[in-house]
DNA sequence: CTGTTACTGGACCAATCGGTTCGAAAAATG
DNA sequence: CATTTTTCGAACCGATTGGTCCAGTAACAG
């Protein structure tokens, strides 16, 4: 049907064969978009952090844009496959949510990631110029949203929190966490991280039904 | 000390004045790049949004770095306003805290403002690599935790929280605001966004002290 | 009037932007 | 060997980037 990129063809190799892998430039890519962003990525930062050339590229992968979105998409997957390793395939509700938490802190803190999140930051500096970058926002939110609302339903089904209160505390820990993503990456030093997500595991705890007074 | 921009100054004019309004040209300013950001904005837009042509421009302003850095700090003092006025010179503590979101929703469903807010795009955009304008992302944080502070401190004084969440709910709803204005800006439809001032409202009231059974 | 200051518009700059094309070399097949 | 396919590098493209310079003119004060 599509001879696009070829990925795995079955009859193949007549030439010689291709040298570049093409996850692991996609994966570059990530990195450089990561940190500078669409617009201040030139061609010239592409071909240096691929270690390929334009021509190459050119016929390999297409344009600036669509590799752009090709590197976006594929950020988005990895990222909800943390998300569903963290979060979707625990059996412990509450305490999901904040492994979730304590992950993103050692991200920051143990990693030293200080990017934020790059669909984060393709939706704030593209907006909805692009159609097809934003149909992948729309697909991140959605996935992050989504991992969420699995825990807490958890959460509910183990009697941790009310049924009825599932929707707002997704909606309110989604925000938190997009929110705490753009203080890293607009160089919110850690102590100030750590206590943000200090009050989201605090918000959390006090939403536990039993030993319900106060969250502190 | 200083004849940089010459602001008001009380010896003047021996020549021509100058015709145009220095607020108004920042102003305009303010506008396109909260639209189009920092590098997607080049001087050409700028020079037709201002009416101004580039010599005028920088001979009275500066070049395009120092023009951003202006803009920002501008949108910066005027949000810093719009925050102590509405959230900072109440004195009903936990409702100035919703009346507060229920002027960001009349921003995005009355004013149609769907370009989330200036301080965080930059800071998603550029992050640290320019500290001038790092330094003023930091100041709209702490201005925006100060507001937020003060408006729990006086719920505190009141008796409808407890003084010991004070910090804990600031940071909570400062990354809410955060992540929902990035939501906004990303092209989440107006039920979303609505959807979201709900979750915090209600948290906001759960918060209240009598009647403490549940968020719904 | 003259002097002074400010705004205008266009010419001009080197550098870079994203993108294309092509010929040559490299690595596989038969 | 020849053939096929891919990679490579450089030359090249027009357009645009941020930025400078300058001569002309407009608006004021004295």
């Amino acid at each position: 049907m599509s001879t696009e990129i070829a990925s795995v063809n079955e009859a193949p190799s007549r030439g010689r064969p291709r040298k570049f892998d093409d996850d692991a430039v996609l994966d570059a890519l990530v990195q450089l978009f990561w940190e500078k962003g669409y617009e201040a990525t030139s061609l010239a930062d592409i071909v240096a952090a691929t270690g390929l050339n334009k021509s190459s590229l050119y016929s390999s992968f297409g344009s600036k844009d669509e590799l752009f979105e090709m590197a976006l998409s594929r950020y988005v997957d990895a990222r909800a496959g943390m998300m569903s390793q963290v979060v979707g395939n625990g059996t412990q509700g509450l305490d999901d949510v904040k492994m979730l938490f304590e992950y993103l802190w050692s991200e920051v803190n143990d990693m030293g990631e200080h990017r934020g999140c790059l669909a984060i930051n393709t939706g704030t500096e593209m907006g909805t110029r692009d159609q097809g970058v934003a149909d992948i926002g729309i697909r991140f939110r959605s996935q992050m949203r989504d991992g969420l609302s699995m825990a807490f339903t958890r959460a509910a089904d183990n009697g941790e929190i009310e049924a009825e209160n599932i929707v707002t505390y997704t909606s309110l820990m989604l925000s938190f966490i997009i929110g705490t993503a753009v203080m890293v990456k607009s160089g919110a030093p850690n102590e100030e991280i750590r206590s943000q997500l200090d009050a989201a595991v605090k918000t959390t705890e006090s939403w536990r039904l039993d030993q319900r007074s106060s969250p502190s």
